[in-house]
Parts: C-alpha cells; structure tokens; sequence
DNA sequence: ATAAATATGTAGCCTTAGATACAATTGAAT
DNA sequence: ATTCAATTGTATCTAAGGCTACATATTTAT
C-alpha cells in the first residue's frame, strides 16, 4: 500500500495559510459562543414572557424555544447553578438580578441586529430569523457598527 | 406555601407576544444550523490545508481547529459517514466532491461576511472572528444582500 | 370533594463534542 | 535494519442538549 509522505517536499500550491494559532482562537471563541447560547436564549424568553405573562412556566418556555419540558426543566436547573434564574419545584422561572441584565444585553443586542437587517432591505422574517442565530456572534465593536449605520443612513 | 395561578387573569404588562410557533420555528433552526457548523469549518479547513500543502492531515487540522487530535478523528469518521470527506487509517484525509462543493460555498459566504464587515469598518481581526461565527446563519437572502452592498457602495 | 386535564418532575437513552491516557503505526534518522 | 519521534487510533470520561416513557403535583371542572 503506497504511502503519503507527510510534508510533500514540494507544495502543490503556494497559498497563503494564517497560522494556525489564530484559526484555532477565532474557533475556541466561536465555541465558547455556542455554549453560552442557551443561557442567553432562555433568558430572553423567560423576561418576554414574564413581560407578557406575569411569570415564565415550563411550558410556555417548551413552546416557545421549540423543545420538550424535559429539556426546558434541565436547562433551567443549570441556569439556576449558575445564578441566572430562579425557581422552586412546581413554581414558576424568575430572573435573578444577573439574569435580567444578561436578558436586557440580549435583547438590545437582537434588536439591533433586526434592525440591522431590515435597514439593508432584509424581510421581516428573514431578518428574524437570521437574527436569532448571528445575535450571538456579534462582537461589541460590530454591534457598534451597527448601531452607528442605523443612526447614520 | 402560596401559588401562583396558572395564568394570572390579569397580565402584568401588555406586551405584545408573537405566537410561540414562528419563535420555536427560528429556534429550531437555529440549532438545525449548530449541527452543520462542524461539517462546515471541518470542510473548509479541509480545503485550505489540501490547497496549502497537499494534503489535509489530523494534527494539522487539531492545531487549525484548536481541539485535540482524538476529536478530529471522531468527527472525520462522522463526515465520511457522510459522504464529505475520504480516508483511511493513518492516511490524509480528502474531501469528496460533496465536500469540495460544500467547502467552495463555505469558503465564498465566509469571504463575503468577512468583505461586508470590512466595509463597515470593522477591523480586519474582529472581522474575521465575527465572521467566523455569523457565517453559518446567513440565509441566503440576507448573503445576497450582503453582495449587493458590496457592489454598489 | 373528586375526577380529569394540565403541568412538572424523574429515569434512562441517544448524539455531539470536548478531554486524558495509552496503544499501535508510520516516517525518518542513525 | 533498527530505533525513535511523530502521527494516528482506541478506550474511557465528562457535559450539554435533544428525546420518550412514566410518575407525581397542581389546577380546573364537574
């Protein structure tokens, strides 16, 4: 079986390749990202419906985020680990004081990000929709961008 | 120990609640979107080490993606599972033509994320770091967007 | 007051995605 | 030809985040 030398002596072609030291951190971040999702969207929709409803119920929460009770009830014992929300058994889900700004950061930022959007011709939907996935990835400095443009047509 | 009414027969604050279907629907595939980003960024690395030095091989890729070499091999075996990549035990790993295709579209949105940001002034690093994680929620209407911008400036 | 419906909680399973520790293979140098 | 370092593979652990099925509370309706 014929073998691959490990570094072909010679390049196949010569592009440009950033050193991995800096790929690797813009990939951590964009993980480290993904873990703190959650939290974030949860706490979003727990202040939604609080404003809403008076309180945020598991169910409401299931229907709302597109899962089951189960994961719901999971999640939200982790958020209350962490100091986010608090709750007891049979009882509705509240914001601690570090949800609820965690919440207000949340929802400006997604606002900002619709609005955005919508500025650049985006339909409603779309721009919903896109927004709820980008929201998390958007860096203080390109959240100022945003909002600059969106003062500035 | 008092408790609260299911719904309280007066809500708190009237805001208006978009009907949970839509929001779950976004939500939905906001996580749909999580379980290709792998794929993707495995794909693309892919594609940069082949057109860098030949050949793509697993600590090459651990160091680019900054995660040990055990979690490339068990994602790689995930990929060719899925028809994006081809390897063999201690051999490179290639991309299929699933994979090529799915590394050029990857390679184009990404550079189109990276140019938009730019043009608003966002500093080529954070650009970069931005894009790294907004890439993978962009419809394709909001991409167009993105390019039309981009020409008429 | 009791029964039914709804809501919440618990047990257990799956997948993805990270890790360490150790084993086996390969490529290169002596 | 053998050794040695680097690469790759395997076993096993942890945690998040989905799920179904079933058990327990709670609220509502009769």
């Amino acid at each position: 079986m014929p073998r691959l030398a490990r570094k072909p002596s010679v390049a196949v072609r010569a592009a440009p390749l950033r050193p991995p030291a800096q790929s690797a951190e813009n990939f951590r971040r964009s993980r480290r990202d993904r873990a703190v999702e959650t939290a974030q969207d949860y706490v979003e929709a727990i202040a939604d419906l609080t404003g809403a409803l008076g309180e945020a119920r598991v169910v409401d929460l299931a229907r709302r985020l597109g899962v089951t009770h189960v994961t719901v009830n999971r999640t939200v014992a982790r958020l209350q680990r962490a100091g986010y929300v608090n709750t007891q058994p049979y009882q509705a889900i509240f914001l601690s004081a570090a949800g609820r700004k965690l919440a207000e950061e949340c929802k400006r930022r997604h606002e900002t990000v619709v609005a955005f959007l919508r500025s650049l011709g985006i339909s409603e939907k779309v721009a919903e929709l896109d927004a709820e996935g980008i929201e998390h990835h958007v860096s203080p400095e390109t959240l100022a961008a945003f909002e600059r443009l969106l003062k500035k047509p």
